[in-house]
DNA sequence: TTGACATCGTTGCGCATGCAACGAAAGATC
DNA sequence: GATCTTTCGTTGCATGCGCAACGATGTCAA
């Protein structure tokens, strides 16, 4: 007989369901899904989401300033805008002041379509404090802790 | 003078500050980047970190069953589990009964290796429910509500 | 002004990823 | 039992990603 059935579970304590990263990573996952039936259909993808959503309310922005809000990396950052440039959705100049920056902004193409997405995207978004109810403001409170938070190591 | 400053945001109710999709994100991808600290150093990657904590507490495994209980891509699962055999830490056999199935299990090294860092990531996860206090409950009953509701799209 | 250093955005490169297609094996139907 | 369908795991392929290096521009100091 070989070693057969012998489930010993390394560490007993360990429970993969109430493990917070685990299940942080799993809803973010579902959420971020969820959004993306949105504006999947407008062609954008996730980064270029992203970029655009920023540029709805941030006005006109360079790429270091995506970088630094979103946590996106400027390589990925300038590849989603120079493909939103391609599709007619973003404007790319260069800043007057400083040549080293380029600065982003929406065209009126760009702006008509977010006007239509970004709607769409609230909605969602208030479908998600709704099922949270209570929990909401606690919800929001704990993922600022998170957020704001500084790892012992 | 051409059209300057006019910053007009596409639509006044949105603050991405408060998005959830986004801040879920964000904060799974920071204790993501955080817990990656303590298995960086034994050379697992992400999906051979999530494999082998599955195995440390499932005992003997498909890759099917870990593609439905982690929610990764089969193809994912396949490769990390081949490249944690090359490494000595998993074992893959052929399931007796069934023949397409592959039976993955950790070996005595694997699970030595586990039983080093499972304690760290139980540390991270008493530090994290230390740092959200009275809002632990409510953020875990609004992640469970998140990831069993259905989007009514 | 000139030269050394820092910052911004793009690009090359190696690698991981997701998707589809595939062979092998099991199950279903007759 | 033979055939058709389904499931499992692997692999090929195109794409996206992170990281480092680069050119271009700004900044600073002497």
């Amino acid at each position: 007989m070989e070693q057969d059935i012998e489930i010993k579970p390394v560490l007993p304590d360990f429970e993969l369901d109430g493990f917070l990263p685990y299940l942080l990573a799993e809803a973010a996952q579902k959420l971020s899904r969820d959004l993306a039936d949105i504006y999947r259909d407008s062609g954008l993808s996730t980064p270029q989401w992203r970029v655009m959503v920023h540029l709805s309310y941030s006005g006109r922005v360079s790429v270091r300033d995506i970088e630094r809000r979103v946590s996106m990396e400027k390589s990925k950052v300038s590849r989603a805008a120079a493909r939103l440039e391609a599709a007619g959705l973003v404007e790319k100049r260069a800043d007057p002041v400083d040549g080293r920056l380029v600065a982003l902004s929406l065209t009126d193409q760009g702006r008509a379509l977010m006007a239509r997405l970004l709607p769409r995207a609230l909605d969602y978004q208030r479908q998600l404090e709704g099922l949270l109810g209570a929990d909401l403001n606690g919800f929001r409170h704990a993922l600022a802790q998170l957020l704001n938070s500084e790892k012992t190591a």
